[in-house]
DNA sequence: TCCTTAAACTTACGATTGTAATATTTTTAT
DNA sequence: ATAAAAATATTACAATCGTAAGTTTAAGGA
């Protein structure tokens, strides 16, 4: 499995634009970042530094401008995330963690239902 | 809710040892340690040392010396962290990383079928 | 061609973290 | 009562992070 860098909390908010708009270049983010946080520019510029830096993202030259690509596809990212998640808090299996959130009445009927809904969809199809 | 203290990644490995054992002193949480990390004895006395300053510990001599007990609970701080988690990467649901999980092919038929049965149990014992 | 401006590059700075080493204070044993 | 040992307290130091500001370069307009 390839190794991902690390990506700060604060380093992913701008990973998600770009996973969002690939090929994004450097005023289009600092423009969607604008809506969903204060940042200044400059910060966001430094985020950007620091994901090329890292190997996080791609970079060209396009006219004037820099335009981002991810370089760690967000598949990916979110899979070692979540293993890594798990194993710190649940043992690192998911149904672990099903279980806890049932056992603490942190879902919903509704959403026990539609957890149910899934699995049962599920099983049918593979059966087939 | 109550806020809780940030906890590092190496912080939360010494409040585990406490969870599980509290009113333990320090040695034996070097101890412990010893078996699963390769922490020097200085450096876990710094994180008990943190942890206090940061308030998720709270400490008092007997005899000679220093007995842990947690200051923040260990459900409390699973159920922050799994909402965080599950905001940053699944839309706070956890249903949706259920869904992921089963579309990346991520969990074995065994696993599917046990949080079926989990999930089929609960329903019943509900229903009463 | 030269100036203005926008973009990119360099530098900054305090907080937290990982990882201890050193120094001081208490205890215990002689 | 002192010395040795054990425990606690103080200090360290580089890397990463959040958060930018200042400086240089390049591009477009006059």
């Amino acid at each position: 499995m390839k190794k991902l860098p690390q990506i700060s909390e604060a380093e992913l908010e701008v990973m998600k634009v770009i996973w969002k708009h690939p090929s994004i270049n450097t005023n289009e983010v600092i423009e969607k970042l604008a809506k969903t946080s204060n940042w200044s520019p400059k910060t966001i510029q430094t985020m950007l530094l620091r994901l090329i830096k890292k190997g996080a993202l791609n970079h060209y030259k396009e006219s004037r401008v820099f335009v981002y690509t991810p370089n760690v596809a967000e598949i990916d990212y979110v899979e070692i995330e979540s293993h890594s998640f798990l194993n710190r808090f649940y043992n690192g299996t998911l149904n672990s963690m099903v279980l806890n959130f049932l056992e603490q009445d942190k879902l919903s009927d509704d959403e026990i239902n539609e957890l149910y809904q899934i699995l049962e969809e599920r099983k049918n199809r593979k059966k087939e």
